[in-house]
DNA sequence: TACACCACGCGAT
DNA sequence: ATCGCGTGGTGTA
């Protein structure tokens, strides 16, 4: 099914590259990573972030001000929470429970895909929690990289290297 | 329904 | 280090 009103999105130039911030009446729906180009970026949003939406606006100003000035200090290292409210109604019950567990988990603490599963009502569906983060479409905001495997990093979506780099930037060493 | 797919965990090689 | 299996939510048909 597709859903026909309209994203709104943003791109943020950042030293890392060109991310996206994308959102729906003033909640986050979802953020690229930054890319080398903005097409890329905007081709991700499409096809791998929100597959199942198909309007995207253009949209220069964000609803939430601090919002660019809070990514370029994340990425460059310091200690920022995002509270911005987020949406992800496209999913099923437990992803969503799942998500809202994650998006709680502060900088600089990790937990690994076991915990998050004992804190949902399914306690041994460690499983399904990998499952649903791999379909995090607010990597960041909803801090999916701070939950790793009880004796490796598990995985992400954007390729290791990328969990491993956020990570480092919360001062974790491998 | 049924079936395959997984960003897991664990015990046995 | 690697393998096999249990596991449970989800997508697809």
């Amino acid at each position: 099914m597709r859903k026909s009103n309209p994203i709104f999105y943003s791109f943020l130039t950042t030293p890392l590259g060109e991310a996206i911030i994308g959102w729906q009446n003033e909640l986050i729906a979802a953020f690229v990573l930054p890319q080398p180009t903005s097409e890329k970026a905007f081709e991700l949003l499409q096809s791998y972030h929100l597959p199942q939406h198909d309007s995207f606006k253009l949209e220069t100003k964000l609803p939430w001000p601090a919002f660019f000035d809070k990514i370029n200090a994340y990425f460059s290292g310091e200690k920022i929470g995002f509270t911005e409210p987020v949406i992800f109604d496209q999913f099923p019950d437990y992803t969503r429970q799942i998500l809202n567990i994650v998006k709680n988990i502060p900088w600089g603490e990790v937990k690994t895909y076991q915990e998050i599963a004992q804190l949902s009502s399914r306690k041994k569906a460690y499983r399904a929690v990998g499952q649903a983060l791999h379909r995090n479409p607010i990597p960041l905001i909803i801090p999916c990289h701070r939950v790793v495997a009880k004796s490796s990093l598990g995985g992400f979506g954007y390729g290791l290297e990328w969990k491993l780099r956020l990570l480092t930037l919360e001062k974790f060493h491998l």
